[in-house]
DNA sequence: AATGCGAATGAGAATGGTTATCATTTGCGC
DNA sequence: GCGCAAATGATAACCATTCTCATTCGCATT
């Protein structure tokens, strides 16, 4: 079950502002991005694009599956593009770092406790917060 | 390790407000509350404390360690008393029923991930959102 | 029990992320 | 190129939460 790679075939039509966001998830050097964040990145790139838009775009894509929406504990969505693959996130609580993971022995026991709570899972979500190895990360000091 | 009985423990001066809150957790029997239930609770049994007052003791509170922070999918944040005790939670997506647990295989798992990727685990969230089975949820139509 | 003072509260303004409104512009089938 | 529904931009509104500041309260000391 794949994506749709353009915007047609997820039944919105192909406007500069949608293939500008689009575009930036699919070149920017960071998976996770904030609508602020991509308003600042189109602003100083001299794309102008309106912050409401941005959002109204968001929202869209998330609804067409194009986007994932992240509520790590920043109070700001953080979305990235649905490549179609379930990964779980940790997050670094000093820079803004996040690396993906995918445990199936997580997953499992998550349907097994489920089901034996009598519930039908519909998603989850597993937000590791800790302090990264980054070079450059302030948790270095 | 034990937390605070009582407010003065928690170096908290025990005014009118901060007594009803707790003793409001104490004996409601829900457990996850969010501010406005908080709030409104208090207000149909005729106790009235501020809304920012309310805010104002749920973090004073959760800084004391006497509860714990949630962020379910809701935007609003919902606290529950802090026994001591870890665990994780399913989250009805139609009502608001809440069931706890908490898995050993997942525990030592999400450590084993964090330090495979050289982060020194703060803490995590895992939220499993899903349709419970209770009678009266809106999700058996 | 009265006093004094710093901490706590209440009322409402302010904030920050996000959504809604509405006039104007744009994509796109004809 | 036309026409019109859909999309956009500017800005107001929203909503949960925090802040401001004048008033009140808890509590230690007379
Ligand atoms: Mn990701
Ligand atoms: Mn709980
Ligand atoms: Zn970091
Ligand atoms: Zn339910």
């Amino acid at each position: 079950m794949h994506q749709p790679k353009n915007l047609q075939s997820a039944g919105l039509k192909s406007t500069t502002p949608r293939l500008k966001i689009l575009s930036l998830f699919e070149n920017s050097k960071e998976r996770h991005l904030s609508a602020e964040g991509i308003y600042n990145i189109l602003h100083s790139s001299g794309e102008d694009v309106s912050l409401a838009t941005v959002y109204r775009v968001l929202t869209q894509f998330e609804q067409a599956g194009l986007l994932l929406r992240h509520h790590f504990e920043s109070e700001k969505s953080v979305f990235e593009l649905n490549l179609g693959k379930h990964h779980d996130h940790i997050v670094c609580l000093q820079c803004d770092h996040v690396e993906e993971f995918y445990d199936t022995a997580i997953e499992a026991r998550q349907k097994k406790i489920a089901a034996d709570h009598g519930f039908t899972i519909h998603e989850h979500s597993l937000y590791i917060y800790a302090d990264c190895t980054k070079r450059n990360c302030p948790n270095k000091r």
